[in-house]
Formats: C-alpha cells, structure tokens, sequence
DNA sequence: TTTTATTTTCAAAATATTTTGAAAATTCAA
DNA sequence: TTGAATTTTCAAAATATTTTGAAAATAAAA
C-alpha cells in the first residue's frame, strides 16, 4: 500500500470508528489528518486535503482546540494559523479521558446523587428497583471515577509497566 | 422527588447521556425504563410509557436484545412476549466491553496492522510520522484490548476490591 | 382450517445534524 | 489611519438519522 492510500483509508476509517463514540466524522478526520502530518497546517491545506468548507473547518478545528488536541501554534514571518496535534497517543487518551469525565461522568454522577432520594415507602417494590438500580450505578460511576483518576494521573510507563503486569 | 418524577427524570437523562456515547436516544431510554422495572414489560408498556410508536420500540428492543443487555421472557399463559433487563450494573458494563470490544477495537487494529507496513523511504518525513502515528495507536490499542480482556474476565469483587485498592 | 392476537418490516415522513459559503469581524502591514 | 489577508459566524441547504404507522408475516387459539 502506498502512502497516499494508507493515509486516505487512515482518515476515513478514523472519521467512521468516531461515530460510534459521538464524535463527529469531519472533527475525527481533522484529527487524523493533523496525528499523521509531521508540519502543522493551515486551515486552507485542510480544506484542501480533506474537501470540506472554511466554515466547517473552522468549527471542527476549534472543537479540536477547546478538547485539547490541537494547538494553534505561530509560525514568525507567516501570516496565517496554522494548526497541530498532540502526537503521543497516551496523552491523547489522557486528554479524552479527562474531558469526557468532566462533560459526562460528573454531571451524571450530580443527577444519581439526586435521584437516590426519591420520596416513597422503601418496601414498594418500584421504589424499591428504583433506589437499588440508581444506587448499583452510583456505586459503579464512583469506582469508575476513582480508576479514571488514577489512570490521569499516571504516566505511560508506569500503566504499560506495572498495570499491565499486575493485570495480566 | 417523587417517584414518577424521579423516573421521568432518570429515563430523559439517561437517553441524552447515550447519544455522547454513539447509542440512541429511543434505545438508552427503554434501556433506563427496564432498568427500574421491577417486572418484565411488553413492547406495548414501554409504547405507553414512553410514547413511542410499535415500530420503533420493536427496533430498538431487538438491538438491546443483539447487546446482550435484555431479554425476551416467555411468562407462562401470556401471549405476549416480556422484557428484562440485566439489572447488575458491572454485568452490565461487562457486556458493553464485551461487544463495543469485538463490533469497533478489534477492526480496528486490524486496519492498523495493515497500515503499518505502508510502502516508502523511512527516511521521509511524512512516511516516518505516518509509521510513527500508527506504530503508536497500535501499540496503545495492543494494551487497551489486554486490560479490557482482564476486565471482562474479572469478576466484581475481585475488581471493586484488589484493583481499586491497587489503583488508589 | 380459519380467525385473532402479536410481532416484524420498511417506505415515507419527521426530525436532527452537518455542511456550506458568503458576509461580518478581526488582524496586521503599509 | 487604510486596505488586504485571514478568521469567524451563522442562516440556509444538504445530508443523515430516527420515527411512524400500516401492511405483511408469524404464532396461537378457536
């Protein structure tokens, strides 16, 4: 397979895997595009390279930005932006991990707090089902929360290190 | 709060907290319904609770069926067939691993293993970070599916107590 | 068998999301 | 300043996804 092949089935595949973590095709092929360009790029080559609008770059860049994988970086003497990303996969993961914890996982686990209390006699069973669902996924957020911090907090070598061996 | 507002409360944010995870709303929702449900349901309660067409529950019904997440229980003298859901939380999650692991990581590194021996002079710079980039979510994927296949294979206690002892 | 209840399918409609592109805003050099 | 280059915004258009509902298929009862 030739670079230009490999580079394009690359980016299209990564757009499609991103769908199903809700992340949107074009946000994903910018990030892909930006992972395997060894010089940062402008939005002007990423309209080119990826045939999408200004606008739509645009957006999706600065979606990029605000999750922390890419970098808006200065070049002395140019004129434009240009653009580049995190390239070291295990600090990728680690921005994701923190971000989507924040957006997603600690709301969640401010609405479970909530809902643990619900009104109603403790021997109804749909109480019952009710408090013992919403407890089970607290309980499970909490450790999930716990182990995530952990991993953000931990470097490559120590998780490829010493985790893996103890997992295995 | 009361109950039916608890429920209502639970069953709307649990269906918006899936579509960030590639999962629609209608299925995340009759999910939380069955979640809380002492009983199994037919397809026409979770229509009236939900206020969502036959059509459509039966699709989504069927694709918590293929998840592995609920059930079709045959309730003697009933003519109509009933729902469950797993209600154990870690079972739950173990499940999600199990398939989204098999459905998206594993073609995945498929693809990476093709890509990796892209044709071209290493020495170029765009091949090297090309190679680079791949040789690097190969290598990550690699640790994630073996800590995902220990996590499958781990039962709760074990996890919720050695592990998260480990990991404080 | 025939009838009735129930489930499944799927084309069309409704809804939601993404993309475009041109206008407005901003930035910087002259 | 002014004006050219660049970036940002956002309403409208295009596209994609979800939902509906009625017809077809299936299963059970009469």
């Amino acid at each position: 397979m030739t670079l230009p092949e490999a580079k394009q089935q690359f980016i299209s595949s990564w757009g499609a895997f991103a769908t199903h973590w809700g992340i949107n095709r074009t946000m994903a092929q910018i990030h892909a595009l930006l992972l395997i360009s060894p010089t940062p790029l402008t939005q002007d080559d990423m309209m080119t390279e990826l045939s999408l609008s200004r606008g739509n770059v645009n957006m999706n860049i600065r979606e990029l930005v605000d999750w922390g994988l890419v970098d808006r970086v200065l070049l002395p003497g140019e004129r434009k932006d240009y653009f580049t990303a995190e390239k070291d996969i295990w600090k990728v993961a680690t921005q994701i991990i923190k971000e989507r914890k924040k957006r997603e996982l600690e709301p969640m686990m401010r609405l479970l707090a909530q809902l643990e209390n619900v009104e109603g006699d403790k021997k109804d069973k749909d109480v019952k089902q009710f408090t013992d669902t919403i407890g089970g996924i607290k309980n499970f957020s909490k450790q999930a929360d716990r182990m995530l911090d952990v991993m953000i907090k931990a470097d490559e070598n120590w998780f490829v290190g010493s985790l893996l061996k103890f997992f295995k």
